[in-house]
DNA sequence: GCTGGTAATTGATCATCGATCAATATAATC
DNA sequence: GATTATATTGATCGATGATCAATTACCAGC
């Protein structure tokens, strides 16, 4: 068969991220092949060489995908109130998500890129913008810190949180505690403490 | 070829599986295969079913030994002093290790089990041992607490070094953060508040 | 409405992977 | 030395990501 007037490039494009998707979420990362995304869109393996550079792409596309979904989700949470509680929801938001679209969420960490490092525009800026969330969570605690200061516990708090939310997907956190009571701990303590230190009173 | 009295059935598997973590230690979780494996040890594929189940079961038995090496290497750590600084010292153990053998922690990690989770109990046992260590640093801080809930702190912050470590090796962390910035501001923030929290002014 | 050129799509193909198993050659036993 | 038992091989299987020549349909020009 020749050329098809079915799809344009771009729908072609996204027909394959979808499915691409739809796979992660039915068996995770590793029940997604080249030949499956095929059959599903009803193309051939080729035809998305000539979509994507690669399969490594395509699944690049999907992360894109998940963490801006990631954010907009987060984005509904009221931030207003007692610090504490803001962040405690936005970590509990964070650990709904992870939950719900587990194997999304699995696939952002346990790819292994070619290279070694990711490198994506798109990804990055999702990422900072996640990470600024749980800067403005914070920052009302620390008046007197600049926002790179800010920024710095937010990032320690969001690796932290992936961290206990990593584990727990993986199923290698312990039976007696669960994700939500780790967090509870972490949040209370980590915050306990960079108030205590604020204000000049810490160890 | 036939029998071949070369080696017994034991040094064999011993054989493999350093082999195994060699590769590991060469190329990462992905540049290890099961003919490689063979070939360096000098035998055929057929054989190291013979030895070990499939794959998943050599790889556990290298997984099982990383883990035992950073045990042992964070147990010349000395936990007497202030427990911030115990704590910080087997932290930076942790990443020390992570960093010097990081294709053996990254592989820890990055394999993804057949059946969702693992199940070894000598692999259990090691990560119960490695947060017993960090549980001994913040006993002392935490005077009325259970062990229970002493073991809870430690498996939060376990946990949080994890994802501060994974990140880091993963080259997920930014540039201007590195991971030990960021592992000193979550010890100096976490034990600040265990501390402020334990005698009752907490938020 | 035909025709030639362009581009999309196919499917065979390649190297490689983990895993299996009948055949075989050696060790162990008597 | 003959026989049994078993360790080892290597061909083989199905599946993987990726490549590319061949094919076929669309599109522009007339």
């Amino acid at each position: 068969m020749g050329r098809r007037a079915d799809h344009s490039r771009d729908e072609l494009q996204k027909m394959a991220i979808q499915s691409t998707r739809k796979l992660i979420q039915a068996g995770g990362l590793k029940g997604v092949t080249i030949r499956k995304i095929a059959d599903d869109i009803g193309y051939t393996s080729g035809t998305l060489y000539q979509l994507f550079k690669n399969l490594d792409a395509l699944l690049m596309e999907v992360h894109i995908e998940t963490l801006r979904d990631l954010r907009l989700s987060l984005e509904t949470i009221d931030l207003a109130g007692a610090p504490e509680d803001a962040l405690l929801r936005i970590a509990r938001g964070y650990t709904e998500f992870s939950t719900r679209e587990r194997n999304l969420w699995n696939a952002l960490f346990e790819h292994d890129w070619p290279n070694g490092v990711m490198v994506s525009s798109p990804h990055e800026a999702e990422v900072v913008a996640l990470i600024g969330l749980a800067a403005q969570c914070i920052g009302p605690l620390l008046p007197k810190a600049s926002d790179e200061e800010i920024f710095h516990e937010a990032r320690t708090l969001w690796a932290c949180l992936y961290g206990i939310v990593s584990l727990e997907t993986a199923g290698k956190l312990s039976k007696v505690d669960n994700a939500d009571a780790i967090l509870v701990t972490l949040v209370a303590n980590y915050l306990a403490g960079l108030k205590v230190r604020q204000t000049g009173a810490g160890a």
